[in-house]
DNA sequence: AAATTAAATTAGAGTTATCTAAAAAATAAA
DNA sequence: TTTATTTTTTAGATAACTCTAATTTAATTT
């Protein structure tokens, strides 16, 4: 069973959206994290009943099979095994990544990713954070929250971004967050949610409420 | 203007058929070459004329532009280049590199074929022998012929192979012929053209003018 | 519970790439 | 120079994927 570039792509989002199968994902959800259109999805979500990696009756919502989790996952696996690739040997800014990446999750060679995850040392995680899924599908994920959770002068550091977009991350780098920081919450305003943070014991970060969100905190 | 990975596929079947615009093609070798149907052919002739990377005239024959050539030999470059990293970094056999490549080849982003570039160290010939165009389509061709129209006593070097099929190259890894070895012509049999060559100064060979065919000299 | 709004699906059409079968043109043979 | 053969092109279908517009179903509001 093997699928097409652009089912390979739907099925990647459905399984992001439902957070791994857990949560109910929309037509339209869909169509806005592919950038296509809910008519587009619906013709889509027949396909993939048919191919049986989402149980779909239509109207009522669907839901990722077991065969699809596996076939999304190993997706998932190669878009991250790349990103690793492009940043550690190509000198990629982890900006750079996400497009190149979703083009080569789609060559199909399991000889290719056996050799290139043993070039790369085995990476557990890609530049954004994110596990790498091994080659049986299992992840092995961290608790994690969103720094927008903490309370005042808890402290914890870095571990993933949840926008992975040029431009979020690129204002990371502007304003010196990074995967690995150590950070503590000195305040946060009530008023709008926004927060600031000692980042490494040396560099006060003042920053919205959206931002914080987008940036998950292993608790120490 | 930017080409599908189905037109990329054509255009680099024509420049090879037609030797880098010299030689004529036929609707029928491009058919044997993509292994499509010559009704497909012609139809995409008739799209590559409009996109203007041949000369097309119907019932007549084609001539690649020098915008076809440009284009032909960026997917060249890509191609053998990812072939360099693969036998390089990958530990890939260079019989099991061509499938991977052909699908790599089509991957969109300048910025990566850049970096890929530097990180081999500019490699000027492929795991085959084949010359790498540099980024602005140069091709640095060294004179070479086929091993089959040395006479006796010649010596030279093998530099390339013709056929690159897993068969024919795990059949030079069998009898211990590679790129880079040194080799004289001891004998030639008048009746069938085949051929007896000293390889390293201590191995004696004896190949089928059908092989020697597809094995490439460089003379001393 | 009926009416309104929102979400999802279907209908119908366009694009790209492929095929088989039929027709046309060019080439080779008689 | 007709006739036969080969090569190439066109006609007509099919498969994937996408879109806009229309319709259907579900959810929300009065
Ligand atoms: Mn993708
Ligand atoms: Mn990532
Ligand atoms: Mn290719
Ligand atoms: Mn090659």
């Amino acid at each position: 069973m093997e699928l097409t570039t652009a089912e390979e792509n739907y099925l990647k989002a459905i399984y992001h959206l439902s957070d791994g199968g857990k949560k109910s994902v929309s037509t339209n959800d869909i169509a806005a994290e592919i950038r296509t259109k809910p008519a587009s999805v619906s013709d889509m979500l027949r396909k993939l009943g048919e191919k049986e990696v989402i149980q779909y009756r239509k109207y009522y919502g669907l839901q990722i099979t077991p065969l699809g989790m596996r076939l999304a996952l190993q997706t998932i696996r190669k878009h991250r095994l790349w990103e690793v690739f492009l940043v550690d040997k190509l000198q990629f800014a982890w900006d750079e990544v996400h497009e190149v990446a979703e083009q080569l999750e789609h060559i199909q060679s399991p000889l290719l990713i056996e050799r290139l995850d043993a070039y790369l040392n085995y990476p557990k995680f890609d530049p954004h954070g994110d596990p790498i899924p091994d080659a049986f599908g299992d992840v092995r994920s961290r608790p994690r929250i969103a720094l927008n959770e903490m309370g005042i002068d808890q402290s914890g550091q870095i571990v993933a971004v949840k926008d992975s977009s040029p431009e979020f991350l690129r204002y990371l780098d502007k304003v010196g967050a990074y995967i690995g920081a150590r950070i503590k919450v000195l305040d946060k305003v009530e008023f709008d949610g926004s927060i600031e943070i000692l980042v490494d014991q040396k560099k006060n970060l003042f920053m919205s409420k959206e931002v914080a969100k987008n940036i998950l905190i292993l608790t120490l």
